[in-house]
Formats: C-alpha cells, structure tokens, sequence
DNA sequence: TTGCTCCTCACGTCACGTGAGGTGGC
DNA sequence: TTGCTCCTCACGTCACGTGAGGTGGC
C-alpha cells in the first residue's frame, strides 16, 4: 500500500528529502549521512521503497543541530545530547557554547585587526618610493617592545631573533602583527643596521605608544639586515636639510617573505623623528610631505 | 658528515622540528603533513637522515598560514598563492578575506544572540510554576510577525507551519528563534488554542514591538496545540481577580523538541495583556508578580 | 520507453591524528 | 644495550561529496 502524499501525507505535511532539504536548507547527502549516524532520522519511511519522508516539525531540531554544528559542537555530541537531553543538560551545553562563542569572536576581531594592519603594511610599501627619503607627519601608533637585543661577538640575526619569538608569548606579542626593530639612536643605526636594540610588534592594542610627528623616511630594498647606504643617505639628507634627528630609529618590512618571492627585494621603512635645525642662510626650509 | 647542531646550526639558528614545533606552536604532525603537501618545507634537510630543520624565519610563513588557515582558507589556495605571491595578490587575497571575516563575524553574532535568547527561554520555563495563573509584569520586547494564517476546514497544523517556515526567509525571519503563536484575541485563542492567526519570532532585531506592562501568564504542559483547561482557567482567573484581558495572547513553548524527549511534556507560556477592571466590592486587589 | 526522484553502497576529500616499524648518535 | 628523537608508510577520522548502479510510479 502506497504512502499517500497528495497533498500532505497524513495531514502531517511529510516532505521528501529533496522538499525537506529545500525547506530546511540543509543538502540531500547531509540529511541522508544525519540519517545514517543516528542524528535525526526522517519521520516516516515508505516500507515499499525506503523513501525517507520529513515533518516540518524536524526543521526546528534540524536549525538546533545547525547551531550546534556552526559552532563545531562534534555531531557526535549533539547526538549524544538529543538522547539524554533536558532543560538542564541543555542549558550547560549553551552556556559552554556562549562562552567559546565568546573566545571565538574575540579571536576573529584579532584576526580583523591583523589583516587590516597587514594591508596597511603592504600598501603602504606599494605607495613608497623606495628611492626617496623624504620628512613626512606621521600619526600615533601604539606597539609592544620585546627584550633588549645582545649582540654578542659573534652576532647571529638568527639567534637574536629566535630568543625574541621565544619570549614573545610571555610579553603578550602576537607574532601575527607585523615585526619591526627599533635602534635606541640613529648612530647605532648607522654603526649596525642590522641589529637592532629590540624588536618591536606592531600591535595597536599595544601599551607602548610611538608619537605622532614629523619623521625622516626612508626605505631599502634587500633582505633582512641590507640596508645598502640607506643610514648614510638619511643622515646626509638631514644634513643637508638642517634636520635635527631624535630618539629611537624604527624599521619595519613592509615587504617581506609574505607577499614576496625574491629575498632581495624585501622592502623595509626607516623613520626617525626629525626636528627643525638652525637654518643656515640659503637653505630652504624643509618641507613635510605626506 | 653530520650537520653541526650544537648551540645553533651554521649560525642560523636551526631548529629541529621538535624545537620548531614548540617555537612555533604547531604540531610536528602538521608540520610533516605541510611538508608533504609542499606548502612549507624546512630550510635543511640532514641528507643522512632526512632529519627536517626550520630557521626561525620561517616563523613569519608559518604565522601567515596559520592566520589564514583560521579563517578557513584551503590550503591548497594558501599553496597556490605562495608561489605566486606578490604585494598586489596578497593584497587581494587580504581584502576579500577582510570581507568574509566581517560576514563571519556577523554570523556568530546572531548565533550569540539566539543562544543567549534560547537559554532565557530554557531557564524561564525552568523557574516557572507550570500551574500557576498570575499576573507578572513584562519588559518590552521586539519580535517579526509571519503573515496571517488560514485555518480552512480541514485545519492542518503542520500544513499551516510549513507555510508559515517556506515564508519565513522572504520576511527575514530566522527559524533559530524560537516561534510563538498569536491569536488576535482571548475569544480566538478560548475557541481554538491550537490554531494562531499568525506565527512569530522572537528575533530581539525584529521591528515589531510588544509592549511591556501587565499581562496574565499561564502554562501548559502537553504537545504543539494541547493547552488542556488552560484557556478557560485564565478566563476564570480573570474574572475573578476582575481583570480586563486586552489585546491579542501570546503561546511561546519555552520546553519543546530542543530540551525535551517526551512530546507531552513540552511547556508552553500564554500571556496576554491584562488590565484592571472595575473592583466589585469585597474582592481583593490583584497584585503584580515578578 | 522516457524522465524523474529516490535508494544503497563504495570510494574520495580535507587536514590532519595515530600507531607500526625502523634509523642514528650518545 | 638503553633511551631518545627523528624518519616513512599506512590507515583512521570527521562530515560530508560524488558517482555507480538500481528501483518505482507516471
């Protein structure tokens, strides 16, 4: 005797798979594989056939298991839940579910945060000319500074670097965020280039702050450490401009293994703050760009 | 010839995959698998023993993949695009993830929303006295309106639900909320309980707006439609407390199919507005609960 | 007979996880 | 010899996705 289906089967309004898949939104094969593992199984069967047949009452625990599994609760828990579920058992699981959901959208909003820095970085080094050096007015931006650098005697980029990474987790540093290096003055800079006093991360939740203000800006083309005559042109250029040079020296790789193939080409950005020097006769005054 | 090891090899801070896995906070496992898959593979190799060695640079790559990765990216696409790379790819590649990471974000938003919504409701129905009839005063609250039912002379309910579900997206009505029903008036909800003029959802973004105040609460414990004597059991609790019941009754199932096993066992809350009448003499005043 | 929907069963996929069995230096 | 780390290879896992081959009613 054949299952009457026209139009609603038993007044129960069953649905066929495919009905109930376009209805509840959730794919043939995974209602099936629900089916197979014990998860929610169809309201009827047609003996004859073996046609699965759906009540629209199973859409409301169907969107419980879709919430569940959105929130990569195992199906093996949901099933285990629905066999033993009640009001209690199912507000601890919610609860637990509120608070990872929790965790969850705060690692996404970090996620936000690191790819929208890390545009920023990569534009910023496709705007740049690498060539020009230049004095330009740059906004606050906070950063977490990592442990002071040794630099032994036989100095190794490697090492220093690695005990930086090493520490970071300790100091709250989340090496997704961009690294740069700081020199405490533009002579260590010009004396080794390459090695910096810290390490920095470019994390704006960071405590530190970097003022905002006119900088001398200049970029180099290489790999970590190559700086070409970049410390010496910078200087020469405030030299030249009458441009008093302060504080620490920052570099940051606005191009480096992330978006680039060639080590050689990395892109890195200098600035130190620059203040107005005594202008001697005839020079002209120095002009902020940017 | 075995590879020098020892502090750190060749000065490049070498790392075994052990250390590296530590380092880096991946397993060794998976670094074999991205290994195998060609995505990253370590810096040396011990031709002897095949042993794996990462340099700390590497960090920066494994970062990038592990960002994208958590945002779901295959990395079969994150593979591709390695060997492809440039600042205008990734780049590209950054901005749509931005976009997705912002839908995602929104996503888990709503489910924060419902869970938080749904375990109300659980805990409402867990702090209830299922036989008792008050009156409690009630907070605003918003919800979305389906359209209107029709009860023909074969009344389905299931048949009515379904409707109610396939119109449901086209209304921007999210079946993860739990559904109520509402009868436009007492006299609708006494003559037939089980059949409301419409179906709504307690979406708290809906912009529909049930006002707060007084109204009379009661429950009931049994299947969808099942009230028992509830109806008439507020009529009476009415008339004796002299309340006037205005506008339309609500029925939202607190325990249903989501926390309960036993279908005669869900739990339904009925409110309605309530007023007060003109006291006949010697009655005692209502008063407000919860 | 043709077209359509449904079925089961087997195998593939993705990103690993888990032993099993073996190597190499202290 | 023992203990340790590393290796490769094969198979398992999770939640499906994808045909392959077959059924049943119009």
């Amino acid at each position: 005797m054949p299952i009457e289906r026209d139009p609603l089967f038993n007044g129960k309004g069953l649905m066929t798979i495919k009905e109930f898949a376009a209805f509840s939104g959730v794919e043939q094969t995974t209602l099936r594989y629900w089916d197979d593992i014990g998860l929610i199984s169809p309201a009827e069967r047609n003996p004859d056939n073996n046609y699965r047949y759906y009540s629209p009452l199973q859409q409301s625990t169907v969107n419980f298991v879709n919430l569940l599994s959105s929130l990569n609760v195992p199906l093996k828990t949901i099933g285990e839940m629905k066999d033993q579920r009640s009001p209690d058992s199912i507000l601890k699981l919610l609860e637990r579910q509120e608070i990872l959901l929790d965790m969850e959208m705060h690692r996404l909003r970090e996620s936000h945060t690191i790819i929208h820095r890390l545009r920023g970085v990569i534009q910023a080094g496709l705007e740049a000319d690498p060539d020009d050096i230049s004095v330009q007015r740059l906004e606050t931006a906070n950063y977490i500074l990592g442990p002071r650098n040794e630099w032994g005697e036989e100095p190794s980029f490697f090492e220093t670097f690695l005990r930086f990474c090493k520490e970071a987790p300790h100091l709250r540093i989340n090496l997704n965020y961009s690294i740069g290096g700081l020199h405490e003055s533009m002579e260590g800079f010009m004396r080794a280039p390459g090695q910096p006093d810290y390490y920095f991360s470019i994390d704006p939740t960071g405590y530190e702050e970097r003022p905002g203000g006119n900088y001398l800006v200049g970029y180099a083309r290489g790999y970590y450490g190559e700086f070409g005559g970049l410390p010496q042109r910078m200087a020469a250029y405030a030299e030249e401009h009458n441009l008093v040079l302060s504080g620490p020296v920052r570099v940051i790789y606005l191009h480096d293994e992330i978006c680039m193939q060639q080590q050689d080409q990395y892109l890195a950005r200098v600035i130190v703050a620059a203040g107005r020097g005594k202008r001697k006769a005839g020079q002209p005054k120095w002009e902020v760009v940017g």
